[in-house]
DNA sequence: AATGAAACGTTAAGATC
DNA sequence: GATCTTAACGTTTCATT
């Protein structure tokens, strides 16, 4: 899982396959791949032991399923802490994992702390996520949000 | 494609499920939704022509293959243009479109125009994508770079 | 209209060359 | 890397509610 992965040109043309198309059979990988099933399946297996693919799955459009509003909103936490408590840092990470409407979350480098895309039903319900959830959080200081107007370019694909 | 679907608790639990694990067979689908085999495939089906599922796509963690520096990019176009060119916003949309670096790119609101994520082997490459080909780019007026310093939450999911 | 059980065709996985 | 064999899986059918 940690050792470095030569990859060929075949590796990198099955990970194009299986990122265009995760349930693509054996069969159908070959022939784009240019070899048989056997050896593109051996392939495969290989390369999800190495963790090159960590696993597969199905994509949902959010807005097919009632989220139509994304946004990206800039943190910034506080510098200090009570005493007896954990520090922001800590603090704010553990409650990140437990908001469902923040499907992403990075640090960054630069003057925001904290990257979250954030998927929500409509304007209340981010409005309550950011006024109810977010600011009452101990560790935030402040946040910006951006909402998506567009999405020009998704791909879940790295360009291998 | 167009209409709104109606998901009842059975979709939801099908939906998170294949979020986890696009290629859970229908057997490993059916317990955990409680359902048949046959009654889970054709659940499946019906939210696949539905576009509730718009396919399925392979993981592939970046740092895995070599792209081991992920940054955010902040883009502000050019408000004029050269009378006999296409406006900014057009020209933009389509160069994004070409080059491998960005993966994802969105118009936002607030004072930059786009926001950009653009994974890259390491800095030289980011420097030569920024320096080479954005900044060259006749559409684009300014950028402001943060890089990930660590992925807090990172889920392909929806939170149906 | 949706389900579950069983039968049938297809695909994956392992052994061998 | 390719071929062959068998076990697993996806898909269809049909009776049931």
């Amino acid at each position: 899982m940690s050792t470095p992965i030569e990859l060929d040109a075949v590796d990198r043309r099955i990970l194009r396959a299986l990122q265009a198309d995760g349930r693509a059979t054996y069969d159908q990988l070959a022939a784009t791949v240019q070899l048989s099933a056997s050896a593109t399946l051996r392939r495969v297996k290989r390369l999800e032991e190495a963790g090159v693919i960590s696993g597969y799955v199905a994509v949902v459009p959010p807005e097919r399923v009632g989220f139509g509003l994304t946004a990206y909103l800039n943190v910034r936490l506080e510098k200090h802490t009570e005493s007896h408590k954990r520090n922001p840092m800590d603090l704010f990470r553990a409650a990140v994992q437990t908001w469902p409407e923040v499907v992403e979350c990075v640090a960054l480098t630069g003057e925001m702390d904290y990257l979250l895309r954030v998927v929500v039903e409509d304007m209340g319900h981010y409005s309550r996520f950011v006024m109810d959830t977010l600011l009452k959080h101990p560790s935030v200081e402040d946040c910006k949000t951006s909402f998506v107007l567009d999405r020009v370019k998704a791909t879940t694909v790295v360009p291998v």
